[in-house]
DNA sequence: TAAATTAGGTACTTTTTAGTTACCACCTGG
DNA sequence: CCAGGTGGTAACTAAAAAGTACCTAATTTA
């Protein structure tokens, strides 16, 4: 149970680092984008972001839950569990500058998909 | 020498996950921060990002070089070769972006340095 | 000529992150 | 009781990123 923990130990030399740390994670901004349009049940996350496992995707939510961005709800309706995952104000919070990152990327790095 | 390529053949799912690949890199965002005061020599990055290799530095300097956010200069002065790494337009319209991450981190991030 | 400085390169190892596969627990309708 | 869906865990593997150690080359000064 280390690998969900934005720090351990270590120290970040600058609080860019430590933001880094969250949103380098390879499916976080892509899980962020999804919950800022409206919470999301695990299994829809899951069909959204095809190609990320299961695993992953549970870990990756565990890290943005420690660190305040989301939140989860589970709630036993009738029939099934449904477990699900919205963003936090602090989520929030981050979104303007996942979205500029974005606008960024789509100007800038739109043609570098195959270098060298 | 493929390794301080952004992308391959893998192509990004979204333009974040390209822009993250870029400032995803552990040294990345402190490098433009400090080209972002002056431009600084080898030497100098060296000395102000204590604990990055040599390697490292040079690994992902030649990455941001190959995307355009930096350039490098090279002369040859009376006694030594000075190698001048300093920010193009491109890395200075990413500022914003940075620096937007690090105000965030300060606000958001600053206790978590040790939790579990 | 030898030492020191500056900017690199390369081989190898370790650490971190991501992916695969298989499994468990709960609940429901038949 | 059994199949099927939902949400999740554990063990293991693979790939990416970072770190270590040692090497080159040009030049300048003692």
């Amino acid at each position: 149970m280390k690998e969900i923990y934005l720090a351990n130990d270590t120290s970040f030399g600058c609080p860019v680092e430590a933001t880094t740390s969250l949103i380098g994670k390879k499916w976080v901004p892509s899980i962020l984008m999804i919950l800022n349009q409206k919470p999301h049940r695990f299994g829809e996350l899951q069909t959204a972001l095809s190609g990320c496992s299961k695993k992953v995707l549970k870990q990756q939510l565990n890290l943005l839950i420690t660190n305040g961005l989301i939140s989860n709800s589970k709630v036993t309706i009738a029939n099934m569990v449904e477990s699900t995952y919205q963003l936090t104000t602090t989520g929030e919070s981050l979104m303007p500058i996942v979205l500029a990152m974005k606008t960024w990327g789509k100007q800038h790095l739109i043609c570098q998909r195959k270098l060298a």
